[in-house]
DNA sequence: AGCACGCCGACT
DNA sequence: GTCGGCGTGCTC
């Protein structure tokens, strides 16, 4: 297992480690994990270490061990540092992970986004890969009671949470997130020698390993007993390779018999990395389906796409993208590539996986944040291998390793979730995957039945006149010599590799600080061509959509939150064996509680919102919770300013629509779907397989159901109220109602029953609504275009927002103001400056936040201010986040 | 992010 | 005079 096997790999390792310290000593130049460096940082190799430029490494920085990224090797440290000051990298965590264009993409992402580079990484990299130490408290020896009596109220809670944690040893940030002066308290028992701080080590993700068994009898075994024959026999039918654990479990067997066997040299017991990784559900086995003409026409233009251009997938709801994407990514996985597929969030991933998994088996694997830092370690690793494969993903999953990829998909690529509000960097995975198309050489496919405005523009200004007759858009073969040629295929056969094999260093380029700026308006675009899917497979027609004047309904007597249309349609829905959806804007039960008596509204204390009442069940605590910060209270008898016990919910969110269906319907089962019930991990799939096997009549959720459901036995659709998402503070706020209302209707009719959408409003009138009703993409878009235009909003124009925050409520303010000056002085004819002002919730967990809007025009090359001056205007306790092409503008 | 250093006000 | 508050700056 250890110790004898000494490989070719481990003497060469060594070899080079004695030539690197005959050799001129060699310095490292690395970067490092940390926020507020943007500098490179010297270091020493010890001889026990080769390290090569792209090499991810845990350094000592200050007090703690922190994550780095090796750089360059230099000849001499800098002159002005004393060599008593450089200090030796600790370890190398991982190899051989950043090719050429992958790391042009990081540094296009950083520049893009005004990022450190480091910040580029990070979201690239799987969590806990760059490690950082900990400071933590431990209690010492006993407490004897009354130690603490001339403690401060600070230390002594600190005391009593240690004494209460099984442990008695708790992590320093989170003593002070739980204790008002945590830092004075811990300083005191300090002194007191009641409890220690150390510093704890980066706990990083390392490979899962377990013991495997190997047989290597040839067959003819003597000198056994029955018993080991036996589990030799299970383990040659097994094919003569398992874990350990595994076939004990066959065998009934114990450990102690499979160490004889091994002694007798009959089996092999070693130790193997093993994979954490998410195991779908068995498919059953599936061929690909007959295409429609458009659909036949869209893999056709897929499969042909040359050098890195990109399709818009334009297919309205039920015509099948999914089938398309399949076939499109068949003839890659046989090419030996690999193909990366983007959703929006994993509330639809478990459907589209398992229809993934049934055509391409385990050549599928997911990746996005809701597995565990293994299971995604272990993914993460397991694509540097370079094997052919499907990777399933949201919006971090475009940073995915993948060597040799073919095909990049962004699916219902207008959903907003693909941008990042937070942290750093604020990128946008369409916009990355574009650039990574483009690095890649690799065709990239927008799908969407709603498309975003920018994808629309731009294949409308490209791809349309070429497309539409069936025909591959011009350009598309002229493009393939020059652009193939041009862009960066990774000049390395085998650029990952997951065991450290000794090859050339990959050329990090030099550029490794965010100073300099891509030219921010487009450059040459690769060609983009438009694909409609107009109509459902089997020609199945867009669910009429029946809007109802809620203002009528309170007008004619109906109080209800549910027009007659669809009282009446839930009434009938158990009788007719169909299920249905409502559709809520809101989760929880009401928007807000306020008292009748002195009309106080219930806030959060750390926000400037008003807590939306929580209930879920009978007995179950009653709640006020935060839809912000998460702040939560029970809910008070009496209002907590008259103390008039008159206190009144309003608004309404999914629980108190789930309760009203209780009490209207009590003989209708249904399921909540919203952010408070799929919390957990495989909520998701568990609740759409109850109701895909009809244990419930209705569905009862928010925007998370609007994405990709494809549920076929559904033919009732309510929108409860569209007002809520109609008249949002944004300007793209109707946009997004629009393909909000659109995707909801969409579920609807996908059976063999037409199906019914039942969308109560009060302002029937509304553009929106009225697209909605008539299936009208195009009228709609067009129209929202000519005002963008207008205002110069993208797509027309691009924005940049400056968010500020800050504990203090003047500092945030005098700084945006100081900001907002600077930049006026800089005000060239291309862009303006909205604001400062207060952002649309002023205070959110008791941070006071402004924003600055910078509005470009994209028409003129602009200049752009000088980011480092504007940080520089910002004092320490104000933070600046610079959010390019934001989407989130509240 | 941590942590040291160093400058100010409240106490011995 | 000293202690201990917290603002400022550095970490190879």
């Amino acid at each position: 297992m250890v110790g004898v096997n000494l490989t070719g790999r481990s003497v060469v390792a060594e070899l080079q480690g004695y030539y690197q310290s005959q050799t001129n000593q060699r310095w490292l130049e690395v970067l490092v994990d940390c926020p507020g460096t943007q500098e490179v940082y010297t270091y020493k190799l010890p001889a026990q270490l080769t390290v090569q430029p792209g090499d991810i490494l845990s350094v000592p920085f200050g007090a703690n061990q922190v994550g780095a990224i090796a750089l360059r090797f230099v000849e001499h440290p800098p002159v002005d540092l004393s060599p008593d000051k450089i200090r030796a990298v600790e370890d190398v965590v991982s190899r051989g992970f950043f090719p050429p264009a992958y790391w042009e993409l990081l540094n296009r992402v950083a520049a893009y986004y005004y990022t450190p580079l480091i910040a580029a990484i990070r979201v690239a990299l799987p969590p806990g890969l760059l490690g950082r130490s900990q400071r933590r408290i431990k209690l010492v020896g006993e407490i004897k009671p009354g130690v603490d009596a001339f403690c401060t109220p600070a230390a002594k809670e600190i005391l009593a949470l240690l004494q209460a944690q099984p442990n008695k040893d708790y992590s320093f940030i989170y003593l002070q997130r739980q204790v008002r002066n945590a830092y004075r308290g811990v300083r005191e028992l300090l002194r007191l020698s009641l409890v220690e701080s150390y510093l704890e080590p980066p706990r990083l993700t390392r490979p899962k390993l377990q013991k495997a068994v190997t047989l290597v009898s040839t067959g003819l075994e003597r000198d056994i007993t029955s018993r080991q024959q036996e589990i030799l026999d299970v383990l040659r039918r097994q094919g003569g390779d398992i874990w350990l654990s595994e076939l004990l479990r066959l065998c009934n067997a114990s450990p102690s018999t499979l160490k004889t066997l091994e002694q007798k040299g009959y089996v092999v017991i070693e130790e193997r990395e093993m994979l954490r990784q998410e195991q779908g559900v068995l498919q059953a086995a599936d061929e690909p389906k007959t295409l429609t003409a458009a659909q036949s026409r869209a893999v056709e233009t897929i499969t042909q796409l040359a050098g890195c251009d990109r399709v818009l997938l334009h297919g309205v709801t039920g015509s099948g993208k999914t089938e398309v994407y399949l076939q499109a990514i068949a003839p890659i996985l046989r090419q030996g590539k690999s193909a990366l597929v983007l959703v929006p969030e994993i509330g639809l991933t478990p459907q589209l996986t398992d229809r993934f998994r049934a055509r391409f088996g385990s050549k599928v694997c997911v990746y996005h944040s809701a597995l565990s830092d293994g299971e995604r370690y272990d993914t993460w690793r397991q694509m540097l291998l370079g094997e052919p494969q499907v990777v399933i993903g949201t919006r971090s999953a475009i940073f995915a390793p993948l060597p040799r990829l073919g095909l990049i998909i962004l699916d219902e690529e207008h959903d907003s979730s693909f941008k990042q509000d937070s942290p750093i960097p604020t990128y946008h995975a369409r916009t990355v995957a574009q650039w990574r198309a483009e690095l890649e050489n690799c065709p990239l496919v927008l799908g969407s039945a709603t498309p975003s405005l920018e994808s629309w523009v731009i294949s409308r200004e490209q791809g349309r006149a070429g497309s539409r007759g069936n025909k591959r858009a011009e350009g598309a073969e002229g493009a393939e010599g020059t652009e193939g040629e041009r862009n960066l295929k990774s000049p390395h056969p085998t650029p990952y590799t997951l065991h450290p094999t000794p090859h050339t260093p990959h050329p990090i380029p030099e550029r490794t600080t965010t100073n300099y700026q891509l030219p921010i308006t487009n450059y040459q675009l690769p060609t983009t061509h438009y694909l409609s899917l107009p109509e459902r497979i089997q020609s199945r027609p867009l669910p009429p959509v029946e809007v109802v004047d809620m203002r009528q309904e309170i007008q004619e007597g109906n109080r209800s939150i549910f027009s007659r249309a669809l009282l009446e349609a839930l009434q009938q829905l158990q009788a007719r064996g169909q299920q249905g959806i409502l559709f809520i804007h809101r989760r929880g039960h009401s928007t807000f509680v306020s008292c009748r008596s002195c009309g106080n509204v219930l806030e959060c204390p750390a926000c400037d919102v008003s807590l939306s009442y929580h209930h879920t069940e009978e007995g179950a605590p009653q709640l006020l919770r935060c839809h912000y910060c998460n702040y939560s209270q029970s809910h008070p008898r009496n209002c907590p300013e008259c103390g008039s016990p008159y206190l009144k919910f309003f608004g309404s969110g999914t629980q108190r629509v789930a309760q009203e269906i209780t009490r209207l319907f009590p003989q209708l089962q249904f399921i909540r779907f919203d952010s408070d019930t799929t919390r957990t991990k495989g909520a998701h799939r568990t609740l759409l397989t109850q109701f895909a096997n009809r244990e419930a009549d209705l569905l009862i959720g928010t925007q998370m159901l609007t994405k990709g459901l494809d549920l076929p036995q559904v033919t009732l659709i309510g929108v409860v109220a569209a007002d809520g998402l109609l008249h949002l503070p944004d300007y793209r706020a109707a946009e997004r109602a629009f393909q909000t209302l659109t995707q909801v209707a969409g579920r609807a009719g996908r059976g063999d029953d037409p199906g019914r959408v039942i969308l109560q409003t009060y302002t029937p009138d509304h553009p929106v609504i009225q697209a909605v009703r008539q299936h009208e993409y195009e009228g709609f878009v067009e129209a929202e275009l000519q005002q963008r235009v207008a205002l110069n909003y993208p797509p027309h124009g691009r924005l940049i927002l400056l968010r500020l925050s800050s504990v203090e409520a003047s500092a945030v303010e005098n700084t945006a103001g100081a900001i907002a000056s600077y930049l006026n002085n800089y005000i060239t004819p291309s862009w303006e400056i909205l604001g400062p002002a207060p952002a649309n919730i002023l205070r959110v967990a008791n941070r006071y936040r402004w924003q600055i809007l910078l509005k470009i025009a994209t028409d003129l090359q602009p200049v752009l201010p000088d980011w480092q001056q504007v940080r520089s205007l910002c004092p320490n306790n104000v933070s600046l986040t610079i959010d390019v092409d934001p989407l989130n503008l509240m």
